[in-house]
Order: structure tokens, then C-alpha cells, then sequence
DNA sequence: CGCACAGTTGAGACTCATCAAACCACGTGG
DNA sequence: CCACGTGGTTTGATGAGTCTCAACTGTGCG
């Protein structure tokens, strides 16, 4: 969750943000990775470093957007309220996601972004897409692939998550989990079954009892209640096996 | 279907396209709702009208994007078949959405875009995009906002029509039907049986017998089989019952 | 230690899927 | 024009899957 990675000394930055950006560990994924440091010094000021615990909201639905984020460390999940106070988680957002673009454009804020882990976000203020515009025309067209990029997931959660019995679900959704970790048989954030449940639509007990039956198959070994190593291959087979006897 | 409007003459037109785009309906809603006739001339020649019966297909998940589209008139529907030949529909777009926008990015088709009536687009080839960024920047915005707009239909479909018991989300869909009607109480588009179960997650049979049964309940009467009037009040009352209920 | 709250497990009810059959709309060919 | 076939729709009977309600267990924190 640090940012221990030490790159070759760049040359002195004026300002001490710009070298944060030119040291982020996601900067190849990330907005300004075309740009270089002289541009970066440009645009500086604007953007700030923040960190946020679990359970933190970085902003609300319907609030004035005030800026776009982008993930660069931990899982952040997009969620709506409707007016009986139901919640539904509509997807996750993870290193080098964008989310709140619509801000960008002058519109509220449309779901809730709360922390699922320890997060640290880029803020991208409400006046970059100006800036861009006027200084690097080029960069719209990475802005533009960001808002693909969302619409891309928001595509699959609804075709992953969202068909097909409960038990196929939940493994759909472990292997998404899988995709936040760092590494391969690292840990991975294990939501609450109460999380689970708004995402999947099914009840809590639903996702407790399929949960827990994965661990006594084998498919992953819980070692705090928000955490959980995941054993792909038994994964991978129980999604073979659960797409078998559709025939 | 036919586009009757007689607006003020304007200068005449060089090239024909342009004056249809002038004097398009959509036009206040439309891409280039901001851009004088000056400026529409310039583009005239990349714009070019399409007509499909219900069931041709606009285009195909993974093909190569050749264009974007803005529907004009009609319902298109946006589908994704998985590995085991199931089909899900993501979302529907109707007159003044924009589809198929990765194209613009280079990248290829995420779904298959499939007429549901007759329909009408405006095609807005792959290099339409760079001309903008070059001759009319301030476009651009108008651009992002409408992937955003397809974004924020994609989080409404999933919270709409993918949470809740079968009758409710009969009734949602029917709603939602009735927004791409022209006038109010005018017919609308009545999706098969098979289609429905495609946009709810549920089976033709339990679609078909939600659909008799609010028919019998005086929420729609049925003309033909793709066509309806809804009864709104009706059906308005009926969706604050199912709420209800919860409590 | 004990409290509050999340997670687990069980029993029964209910929704919805499945399988099967009848019905209807529509186009084709006699 | 009607008989017929095809494919979508409707309806019924049954069972699987999931929800509901309830009790119990585990975890973390004061």
C-alpha cells in the first residue's frame, strides 16, 4: 500500500506534486503517462494526493462533483441508494481506474464511492479537462479512453454479475477480487456478506452460505474476516464445473 | 418516422447531408446541436444516414469500428452473447443516444447493436473524432458528455431492471419502454418474449406470464404482438404496490 | 468479561425455473 | 381461399433455488 518504488532520479521538480506523479507506480496506466516532466511541472498544482480508510467516502451521489479521481492503491465500490434505502453496489474501481468523470463535465456526482480497503487516490480537479484542452489537446483522447474504459465495466459487471444462479455469482465475483490483488496468491479483500449481497442482489445469508461452503471445497481459505487467499485452479474448475451442467 | 419539420430556410447548402443534418429533429439533442451551418458544411460529408428493419444488425461485438452512431428515430438494442450462447441485453438506446463509441477510439465493437423497430442513425465514421479535436475543440466536451450519458444509462439499467422480484422488474422495463415513445399514450414498442427474458435475467415463461397478467390488470393492451399502449396511471400504481410490499 | 454486531446454520415458505402441452399469429403452398 | 406448418405465446404442474425468519456462533472492542 506504500509506494516504495524508487525510479531514477529525475531532474529537480519546482513543485513537490510533480515529482509524485513522476514517481507514481501506476503512471503508465495513469492520465499524464504520455507526458513528460516539463509538462507535468504545467499542470502540477492541480492535482493532490489522498488517502482514505475503509468504510471512508471519497463523495456522494449528488453532491456538486468537485473532481475525477483516479485509484492508485485499493479498492473503492460505486454504489446507489434508491429512495426504500436499498443499496446496490454497481461495480469496483481498482489501481488505475477513473471514477467521477461526470464532475469533469459540470454534473453532480451520479453514485456514492465509498473505500472497500485502504485507498489512496489521485484528485483531478473539476478545471483539468480545461486545462487539457487548452494545453494538451492530445491528452482528450485518454480522457475519453477512461470513460470507455468505465463503460467496459460497467458492460461486464452487468453480463459477470448480475445472470445466472447465486453460487456462479459469487465465484464470477471472487475472480474479480482476484484482479485487485497485487500479485498472484496474494491475499485478497474479502467484502462483507452484506457487501456481497448488494452486489450480487441475493441476501445475506445466501452469500454467507455460499461463502462458506467454498472454503470447505477448498476454494479459498479465509484469514481475517475482510481477508482471504483465493486457490485459482479450484476457482477456475468450480467455474468450468458450474458452466457444465447448464447442458 | 418521417422528418416533416420545416424550419426557416437557411442559405442554401452545398452538400446535401448537411442540410439534412440542419434539418434534423434531434438536432437540439444531437452532436452538432451547437455547430452554425458554417461549421456543419465542413463536416457534411462525413455524416451519412442509415435505415434497418427490426432484427438487422448495426454491428457485432469485436468487429473492427468503423463508426459511431446516433439514433434518430427508433429502439436498438445492445447485446452480448457469452461463450455458451446465451444472450444478455445490456441496455437499449433510443433517439439522441450514441452508440458503438469506441469505435471513435479505435477500438473494436464491445456488444452487438441490434434494431428492435425500424430504425433510423447517423453514422459518425472513426475519424470524425480527430476532425473535431482539430476544427472544433469545444465539440470535444460535448463528446464526453455523451459517453457519460451512456454510462449513466448503463448504472440506471443495472439498478432498474436487474434488482428486485420478476413483476417489478416487468414493470420497470415497461417504463423505461415508454420513454422512446414519441407522444404520450402513443404505442410503444412491445420487445418479445424471448427479448424480455434477455433484458431481465428471467425465462420466457415467467416474462409471458407477467405480460398477460398486467394485462389482465388494465396496465397495457396489447394491438400487435410487438405493439402496445401502456396505461400509465396504471402501471405507475401498480410499481408503488410492488414497493410497498417490501415493507 | 461481556457487549454488539457480523457471520453461520437450519426449517419452512415462496418465487421462479423447468418441462410439457395447448394455443395463436403468420406465411406458404395447395 | 383455406389447410397446414412453423415459431412465438400462453398456461399448467412440479421441483429447485432462494428468501424469510429465527436461533446460534464467532469476532472484535470497550
Amino acid at each position: 500500500m506504500s509506494l516504495p518504488d524508487v525510479l531514477p532520479l529525475q531532474p529537480a521538480y519546482y513543485n513537490p506534486q510533480a515529482r509524485v506523479c513522476a514517481e507514481c507506480r501506476v503512471r503508465r496506466f495513469a492520465l499524464f503517462g504520455a507526458l513528460d516532466e516539463a509538462a507535468l511541472e504545467r499542470i502540477h498544482g492541480h492535482i493532490a494526493e489522498l488517502r482514505l480508510a475503509p468504510g471512508e467516502s471519497l463523495y456522494r451521489m449528488q453532491e456538486a462533483g468537485l473532481a475525477a479521481y483516479t485509484v492508485r492503491a485499493g479498492v473503492v465500490r460505486l454504489e446507489r441508494t434508491n429512495e426504500r434505502g436499498e443499496r446496490r453496489i454497481l461495480r469496483l474501481a481498482g489501481r488505475s481506474d477513473t471514477i467521477g468523470m461526470e464532475a469533469m463535465l459540470g454534473q453532480s456526482y451520479a453514485a456514492d464511492a465509498v473505500a472497500c480497503t485502504e485507498v489512496q487516490v489521485c484528485c483531478l480537479p473539476r478545471s483539468l479537462l480545461d486545462e487539457l484542452a487548452n494545453d494538451q489537446p492530445a491528452l482528450m483522447r485518454d480522457m475519453m479512453k477512461r470513460w470507455q474504459r468505465a463503460l467496459d465495466d460497467a458492460d461486464e459487471w452487468l453480463t459477470e454479475l448480475c445472470t445466472g444462479p447465486a453460487r456462479r455469482r459469487v465465484l464470477r465475483l471472487l475472480l474479480k477480487l482476484s484482479e485487485f490483488a497485487e500479485h498472484d496468491g496474494e491475499p485478497v479483500w474479502l467484502p462483507a456478506r452484506q457487501e456481497m449481497s448488494a452486489m450480487l442482489d441475493m441476501t445475506v445469508e445466501t452469500a454467507s452460505r455460499l461463502i462458506s461452503q467454498l472454503k470447505r471445497e477448498g476454494v479459498l481459505t479465509a484469514h481475517s474476516q475482510r481477508s482471504a487467499t483465493l486457490h485459482m485452479d479450484a476457482l477456475l474448475q468450480a467455474l468450468r464445473d458450474s458452466a457444465q451442467d447448464e447442458a
